[in-house]
DNA sequence: TCTTCAATGACTAGGATACGCATAGTCTTT
DNA sequence: AAAGACTATGCGTATCCTAGTCATTGAAGA
């Protein structure tokens, strides 16, 4: 975890600075406002601490430089007592946490501690076959960089044949996870269905994906 | 946006209440604190306030509670002036951020404001999509730099929107961050807002930024 | 090797339905 | 009285499914 300490006075800045490396952060510290903008954008800190009282650059314009330069990273200000409004401004232009001065120590790292947490389990999510390309959150369906349009079903039984590429995929599989309980096996809707995708998927397209497996069912593969 | 307030004085956690209402939040009240981590547990809140003060369960227990299920929505927590050690004990435990009783409302909402914005995706102060932009601190919207009037729910529908840009969102999500626990699910409401929002947001532009899934949801997106 | 033919799947058209839009009206709060 | 939140209802249409015909497959027999 690495830090950077933008702070001019140098006495504070540096009782920070131990602190943080006695938790074994490793800490950049900073004593010039755009100096330590420089630093914050070319390197990929893990959290940035700023005064929001410094000589050379206002500590609001750091904030906001960060932010418009689209790095997520948390800020935590520093700010005096009196600095009611400075701080609310702080946390609107993009600051994550602030402190007052004096601080104790151990809140500074309880806070560092809580910040640094909240750690990103964000997954990929995006299927892809060829040039075949299904993302579940936006429900975004594009072959060869083209959107294209499904309805609901079509596209329900899509992502079930992405989620299982490559595998046989019987007409009993299909529609237990496609359709509900009430699905009437005899009819031929999936066999529809499978020809709605193959009309806007695969019709005109040199490489075909859907295969049908005479007798058993079908199989979504790039092969 | 929708909050979660387990607060035991009736009087303070009405007063809560009623100025989050005030600022387009989905408002859930509760005064027992098992009765309250119950609800946590349950619904997907995008914020939480837990008084750390509370009769039948300590505070920190619905931390731990919340936090052990693996939920990270954002935690707020208040305390007394003189509770220095829970207040720490309190963020280690997983709370976010805490405030000091008695506290100014205008903190209370800046803090909320910081604590949401990280929450979802990326957000530098301002939502923006195409030339449509909204600013969650002043509550501000506009389309083509011309402002836009809105009620509380059409706002609180939008900034939902905005916050979830290119991706579907169902009614049942919608519902849930938009309208508090007495949502009556058999209504069409949300269409009726949504055409509202269409109204005031896309009549008469060549550029649509509402869209309807059908079968799904809505989508709010440029392309 | 070629033909035949039954089984299986591909494709199409049209009717039924559910979905979302819009509008008007009710209720509540200010 | 006015504004906002919400309900109720009718209408148009995208979507779903049925049902029927047409095409393909592959094995059996000539």
């Amino acid at each position: 975890m690495r830090i950077l300490v933008i702070e001019d006075e140098t006495k504070v800045g540096c009782f920070i600075k131990r602190a943080l490396e006695e938790e074994s952060y490793a800490v950049d510290l900073c004593e010039d406002g755009a100096k330590g903008l420089q630093m914050a954008l070319n390197t990929n800190y893990d959290l940035l601490i700023v005064d929001l009282m410094l000589p050379s650059l206002p500590g609001l314009e750091i904030l906001k430089g960060v932010r418009q330069a689209r790095i997520q990273t948390p800020i935590l200000i520093l700010t005096a007592q009196s600095q009611v409004d400075q701080r609310v401004k702080g946390l609107d232009a993009g600051a994550d946490d602030y402190l007052t001065k004096p601080f104790a120590i151990d809140e500074l790292l309880a806070r560092i501690r809580a910040l640094l947490r909240r750690g990103s389990t964000e997954s990929p999510g995006v299927l892809q076959i060829d040039d075949l390309a299904l993302n579940p959150a936006t429900r975004e369906v594009t072959r060869g960089g083209q959107r294209i349009d499904l309805t609901l079903k079509e596209y329900a039984l899509l992502e079930y044949l992405m989620r299982h590429t490559g595998r046989v995929l019987t007409r009993p599989m299909i529609s237990e996870h496609v359709w509900n309980q009430d699905f009437d096996t005899f009819t031929n809707v999936i066999d529809v269905y499978v020809n709605y995708l193959r009309n806007k998927i695969d019709r005109g397209r040199a490489k075909k994906l859907i295969h049908t497996i005479r007798g058993s069912g079908y199989m979504l593969k790039a092969d």
